[in-house]
RNA sequence: GGAGAGGUGACUGAGUGGUCGAAAGUGCGCGCCUGCUAAGCGUGUGUGGGGAUUAAACUUCACCGAGGGUUCGAAUCCCUCCCUCUCCGCCA
């Protein structure tokens, strides 16, 4: 969330990254409600002084032996109001808060304002893969090499799941293991295993909720959630810590499975992997000194630049414009890896910062060299998603007779076979 | 699921209705002493909100797992929930 004070002083430019996000919500609604709500704190403040300090005589007098009914009868009056008052500040309160939480962060001056069309080009690397015959895309591939059972999937889960089988089941723990093992080896993160479900006030802290409630399974009996990335269950690793200066920075990197609904989206872009309810992600995650957000955002996006490179497969870099942003992103770079045989260019890898918007949600701050208490920054990335890789890698290094060559870096998880 | 114990500051741990934001110890900061490290002595050391201020000093309120309640007054009593530990049961 932002900065209450900050809000405050900056009410037309909050207003206006709302509207370059596009949400909604009522920042005078907001601000009234805080200073109703300032307002009622002064005044129970009054109050509740009063009343400590009379409280306080009243053993001394009983102590003299004196008679304290009607002074007890006058605080009777006193702790009535008290607990209106009280009441009334519990509800501003909890309204504020909640209204506060619907808030989305600013994004950095740099992001392009505008939708999904107005997403900045920053860099590519490698080219489109030429091919002398004609490449098959995903749905053939898979097909003809039994990797995937989609129909199977869809008899006991829907559509939208996935059965990876035989090769395809290996390919995918391969992934998963040379993605994890970059990470560690490669990028310096240390590696954690994480709940696969987690509780509200998580949701909250990371900023899935309460927008994306729609968009992800709950478990309603225990007011659970799947996480739809493992960026909930990471980030929340240190909610309500607060770290000694040395700790940071720390890098995390984790796999899991990711649950998303997909509320909405029927139909685009679904064919095969491509847009699926479950599937399997490593994720970055990083707790960093603010000073450091930036220069780490670009770190974080070679991290993940820096698998696809090692798999030999072509991609771009882009900027999010405002409207593509997430709610609680600044900055956002989507790393799109192209796909010969669907002819596109795929999303694998979005890696954003979010200042210090999780950090406050999530209450996760860190006593700075000036013995200041402040938030954290917090940032996180893909590294990679496995299905549009899964997708990526056997379009690229299909060959003539439909059979795919394994990239060498891969190799090594797939007993050194040249050929899946 | 059943029975019991417990959740207090960075940590250990006291505190069962009144001046307790909270003893003591550890750790950490600063100073002194001691001419290595150590030990010793002194002193300081929570977070957040409001008010005031150029700023600090200042002042006030909240916070002892969470939320309610009783009371003039709650870390302390009552209720609900959550979490941890031990034992039993059940399931894998």
């Amino acid at each position: 969330m932002l900065d209450l004070k900050f809000i405050r002083s900056n009410p037309e430019l909050v207003s206006t990254a709302v509207k370059n996000k596009n949400e909604k919500c009522d920042i005078s609604a907001l601000l009234e409600l805080d200073e109703k709500k300032r307002k009622l704190q002064f005044d129970f403040d009054q109050l509740r002084a009063e009343q400590k300090k009379v409280s306080a005589e009243i053993p001394v007098l009983k102590k003299a032996k004196k008679d304290t009914t009607a002074i007890m009868a006058d605080m009777k009056l006193i702790a009535d109001k008290l607990k209106d008052i009280n009441t009334e500040l519990t509800e501003t309160g909890n309204t504020l808060d909640a209204l506060l939480m619907t808030v989305p962060n600013i994004p950095h001056p740099a992001v392009p304002l505008g939708g999904e069309e107005n997403n900045k080009f920053i860099r590519e690397w490698g080219t489109k893969k030429e091919f002398d015959f004609a490449p098959l895309d995903q749905m053939e591939l898979t097909e003809r090499n039994e990797l995937l059972d989609l129909k199977r999937a869809a008899k006991m889960s829907g559509s939208g799941f996935v059965i990876y089988q035989g090769k395809g089941a290996e390919l995918e723990r391969a992934l998963i293991n040379f993605f994890l093992d970059f990470q560690v080896r490669k990028n310096g993160y240390t590696e954690l295993w994480t709940p696969y479900m987690v509780n509200r006030t998580a949701m909250t802290g990371t900023g899935q909720l309460p927008k994306l409630e729609d968009d992800m399974y709950r478990i309603e009996e225990d007011d659970m959630f799947l996480i739809p990335t493992a960026e909930a269950s990471v980030t929340n690793y240190y909610a309500d810590e607060i770290l000694a200066a040395g700790d940071l920075p720390k890098l995390f990197t984790a796999f899991s499975p990711c649950f998303r609904r997909e509320a909405g989206s029927y139909g685009k872009d679904t064919r095969g992997l491509q847009r699926v309810h479950q599937f399997n992600k490593v994720e970055m995650v990083r707790f960093v000194h603010p000073d450091d957000s930036e220069a780490v955002l670009e770190e974080m996006v070679n991290n993940a630049e820096a698998i696809l490179q090692a798999l030999g497969l072509h991609y771009r870099v882009v900027m999010l414009a405002s409207g593509d942003l997430s709610f609680a992103s600044s900055k956002t770079y989507d790393l799109e890896v192209w796909a010969p045989g669907t002819g596109k260019y795929l999303e694998v890898s979005s890696i954003s910062n979010f200042v210090d918007f999780q950090a406050r949600r999530a209450n996760i701050r860190f006593r700075d060299k000036d013995d200041k208490v402040k938030f954290v920054h917090t940032l996180n990335g893909s590294g990679l998603a496995t299905p549009r890789s899964f997708i990526a890698l056997i379009e690229t290094w299909q060959n003539a007779d439909g059979t795919i060559t394994i990239p060498e870096a891969l190799r090594p998880y797939l007993q050194n076979r040249a050929i899946l």
